[in-house]
DNA sequence: AGCCATACGGGACGCCCCGTCCCGTTTTCT
DNA sequence: AGAAAACGGGACGGGGCGTCCCGTATGGCT
């Protein structure tokens, strides 16, 4: 019974210790060696819960409060975007918790476990929520019957995620704003009368 | 004289050996010595040339045929985008070289180094003429003065790259025609009337 | 309360590989 | 031909992942 407190601190410390030491040297330079000493655990203990340094991390980072993402219902379907999305970014998008997103999504280019537990416990939700969400708009009238549901979430997240990994430029809320603007009112066409 | 066409020869050399290894076991587990060993050369000819693994695989990849991707002007902008990007996708986005092209990304999320050469070399080139098209079918006419000329490059990028990257979906060419219906023909809220 | 299984801390170990250094040799330029 | 530079090969230091082992302590079971 106390078995499984006990257990549930020590992954707990763990989990907070990786966390902590990736904040201070980054991912690249976080050794086992190193969350082992400073959590005064034996690596054992550690491999006993997590098969790898990756799949550690990943926990640690995702554990690390991505709550808070899910989308509102004022009725304004951009501006109910405009805050997850804004929070999001704040959140993943700088200083202290970016860079690890960064090195997390780094990670999944080349180790397919990481890969699918990041859609699985991260990005799909995520999508699924803002899927919802835009339905629901869609259903009020909000959007144009045909307006094309499951491109929509890609088209907003792609622009920040090349921006965060591609030209690691900041993620402002003016630039949410070009995109939601882009994305929803449209940036097709007009040749002039 | 001769000894810069020899020189280069062994820079090439290095370089397609460095190439056909990443091809075979991937840049995880590309190993210099294994590099070193194959194209039949010193470690220290290697690390006379580049100064880490890293700087050699970009050398490697980026070096590998990414010409070829400049825009032409037919006149149909949205036809000649559909062009670039298909040709892209076809070249970065599966295999042989899209595992590495992942992989050149995700070094470069904890590496500066190999995110400034990736910056400079490929992506803002490729930025920059994309922009040039674009401006020129809006001074054609066909956009709309107030289309947002910086943004559209990575609207159109963004979702690719997510794709790539995150999701890891395949990068159809019923994909790419969705993103350009979207950018280009508006997914803008549409009240009926 | 006493016993046993399990988890534990600590440390040693094998293995791999980056990047540096060195040496004897070949190649190139003058 | 002779000096200077580049070269191949191999040894080396350093670091770290993941495994193994041993003596200990902690908690569940009777």
């Amino acid at each position: 019974m106390n078995a499984r407190r006990r257990s549930h601190d020590r992954t707990e410390t763990i989990m907070q210790t990786a966390l902590d030491l990736a904040l201070e040297v980054g991912y690249a330079k976080l050794s086992m060696e190193a969350v082992a000493a400073r959590a005064g655990v034996g690596k054992d203990t550690i491999y006993r819960r997590w098969p790898s340094k990756a799949l550690l991390f990943l926990d640690a980072v995702l554990s690390s409060r991505t709550q808070g993402l899910e989308h509102p219902d004022t009725g304004d379907i951009v501006a109910d975007l405009r805050q997850v999305m804004t929070r999001a970014c704040d959140l993943l998008g700088r200083p202290p918790w970016g860079p690890l997103y960064q090195d997390l999504i780094g990670e999944a280019q080349h180790n397919p476990e990481v890969a699918a537990a990041l859609n699985e416990r991260f990005i799909q939700p995520q999508a699924a929520d803002t899927l919802a969400r835009i339905k629901a708009a869609q259903e009020q009238g909000q959007l144009a019957p045909d307006f094309d549901l499951d491109l929509a979430f890609e088209l907003l997240s792609g622009p920040l995620y090349f921006r965060l990994l591609i030209t690691h430029e900041p993620l402002t809320p003016a630039y949410i704003d070009r995109v939601l603007q882009a994305v929803f009112a449209g940036m097709g066409p007009r040749p002039q009368p």
